[in-house]
DNA sequence: GTAAAAGATAGCCAAATTACTAACTATCTT
DNA sequence: AAGATAGTTAGTAATTTGGCTATCTTTTAC
């Protein structure tokens, strides 16, 4: 049972990663310049994008020498989709708790 | 920079853990009734529990020989923001690119 | 008070993850 | 066409992860 979700959660697990997200909601970039802030060996960066494409939250496109990476939305919707239902599930079933209680007689 | 964020996320890469965290919705259980639909070794399992434990996702007391595991909502909002958050910055920017590209003159 | 039940701890192993350096391939620039 | 630029690939090492068995401790239940 190896779930879409285990690559979305994974590829978020770590700061780097996470890091590179933030970045590119402000707009796609090159890898150089996203790999610029991070004080790492420009190939271990690129590990940590290839797991960003393997989850697919983001795509990357690569022009005469340049590979521009850009964000996508919908597996981070789909992310925040389970945790919402859980949450809410959850939830919910402690509203139910609260009025059983809250109906009981003092 | 060990982010909060790690734990949660690396915690809800696995699918075993993940359906802890469904089961758990459903209301508190023991470790013993948590483990019994996972084909694996209990040992094994209990690792998977602290690592949600470790990660605030659930919190566990034990009573006698029993120990009972609940879900901690709070975490799983934090990280449902941290989504949204992400995704409505993006969503937000493709917006106004969409909104410029509507309003150059044909 | 012995045995069963519920979980905890220790130690082992294979595979995956995260990091590095060194060397290589393409594509501009001049 | 030489050199610089932007990535890529290969190979290595340390750590973490996810699994196991065997053994141990603490509670109940009979």
């Amino acid at each position: 049972m190896t779930n879409r979700l285990d690559n979305f959660f994974g590829a978020l697990s770590d700061p780097t990663r996470r890091a590179v997200i933030e970045r590119l909601t402000e707009g796609p970039a090159p890898v150089k310049e996203l790999h610029a802030p991070h004080d790492m060996a420009l190939p271990t960066f690129l590990k940590h994008l290839s797991k960003l494409e393997e989850a697919g939250l983001v795509r990357t496109v690569k022009k005469g020498r340049v590979r521009t990476v850009h964000i996508e939305a919908a597996p981070l919707a789909d992310a925040e989709d389970w945790l919402s239902k859980q949450r809410k599930v959850w939830e919910g079933r402690l509203d139910r708790l609260t009025q059983l209680a809250e109906s009981k007689p003092k």
